[in-house]
DNA sequence: AACAACATGTTGTCAGACAACATGTTGTTG
DNA sequence: CAACAACATGTTGTCTGACAACATGTTGTT
């Protein structure tokens, strides 16, 4: 069996050192919004850097939405509710209670792409969410540590099809988006606690919004898919100790 | 009265060009996941700009997730699946569908926000949101363009004041996006098709998710904001025509 | 007082160089 | 021939210095 290696931490780049380092001092409101960054030649001699290494973490920055420039003026802190993108930072993922935070977010937005596919689903979408939900339900009792990754994985992909049949390409970026930040941060907690006697629930939960989904039930996908993502939520959280998140 | 002007086309910066054509490139299939993208140098060449140029397009890539760079060996396509953070394209707000798919999803994260402010709001939360309701019900009725846009801002701030009651980072940090990219496309069109006659539903529909969740009513609350923001829905894609947006 | 010209400071872009790293090739050695 | 070291090449990462584009304040002229 193949041992699981710990995730090594990579050698950091220096603009996203600095991108981090600024965005911290912005976030934590040491710069304030309408205030002037101090200009890139000053910054390159604080960190010690080139004045194109400082310039790359800025244009992280703009493009965040977090600060703005004006060539021949400076730099200005944006207001906080001009970001042009959402991200879940690394740092959200250690409390049980942050971990929550994170699945009602899911658990809202999958249970509302349920709803729409309920009415929107074509017929590829219906065929794929089959396919899909046969998968898990024909997949073994989880015996090692690849099938238990493996019945996650399909799960996944189950979510994901739910996603693209509600024709709301939003819902399927965003579901992406948390899923995968959800994986990098809890794969090994997650799979070290699926249990043979969740599996027989988890098919039931899962069928239960297939089956809403082909009746073009609205609000049973809704409540269906809710109600999967709380129960899964809480076999995750019952387990999961706060050290090994 | 100040005449309202047309937002103009800023003089776009060579990196921003370069990173909207490559992500383009990106989601539309032309580099796919795994790919190599092609030197900087070759890109430089390409584009006819110097190497920092491209660098900074692709560091903007790179902090969005899209692509990931190893050095001596190339900058490879990520696996779309790994995004790690959630944006809406200026391109999502041009036809009136696509706009309508914005909306679904403002309304599904903040219904989902108000059914856990119920629960969640604490004493400092409510006495915000009965101020900011007092504000827009005391609101006169807008006669100029200023007045018009001045009930906007108000709504906005009571639906980020139930973001913030929910309790959950996340649903603030989700909304406050939406609502920015949202007001960014649409302020003009928005303002224009305020009238008389609406505020008053505005207000019941408004009126009656407050209530709700000053009763601590989950279901009632998450009701009441759908049911707002699919009239709102209505009401602004009603009137505005396809070019209008 | 009004206005043009200039000086200064900042961001945007360019060009070239070297460092750090990965990989394939070649030469040496057993 | 096999194994391994040394080298060559290509790519990204960082550094340096320069100039262009732009905004603003200062000075000089009328």
């Amino acid at each position: 069996m193949i041992q699981q290696y710990e995730k090594i931490a990579r050698p950091r780049r220096l603009p996203d050192e600095i991108a981090e380092k600024l965005a911290g001092d912005i976030n934590s409101g040491v710069l304030k919004p309408g205030g002037k960054l101090p200009t890139e030649h000053d910054l390159s001699l604080a960190f010690g850097v080139a004045r194109t290494v400082v310039r790359e973490a800025i244009a992280q920055l703009k493009y965040e939405g977090l600060i703005q420039s004006k060539q021949g003026v400076g730099a200005f802190i944006s207001d906080p509710n001009q970001k042009s993108v959402f991200r879940i930072g690394s740092s959200c993922f250690k409390k049980r209670k942050e971990l929550a935070m994170v699945l009602q977010l899911q658990t809202s937005n999958l249970a509302a792409a349920a709803a729409l596919a309920a009415t929107n689903r074509t017929h590829n979408d219906l065929q794929l969410m089959a396919e899909l939900h046969d998968k898990i339900i024909k997949s073994p009792i989880p015996s090692s540590y690849e099938l238990a990754e493996d019945i996650l994985d399909r799960s996944r992909s189950f979510y994901l099809s739910i996603a693209k049949a509600s024709g709301n390409i939003h819902f399927l970026d965003i579901i992406r988006m948390i899923n995968s930040r959800l994986n990098e941060h809890l794969r090994s907690v997650a799979v070290k606690n699926i249990m043979a006697t969740d599996i027989t629930l988890i098919h039931n939960e899962l069928t239960c919004i297939h089956e809403n989904i082909i009746h073009s039930n609205q609000e049973g996908s809704r409540l269906a898919t809710r109600d999967h993502f709380e129960k899964s939520t809480e076999r995750l959280l019952a387990r999961a100790d706060e050290k090994d998140v």
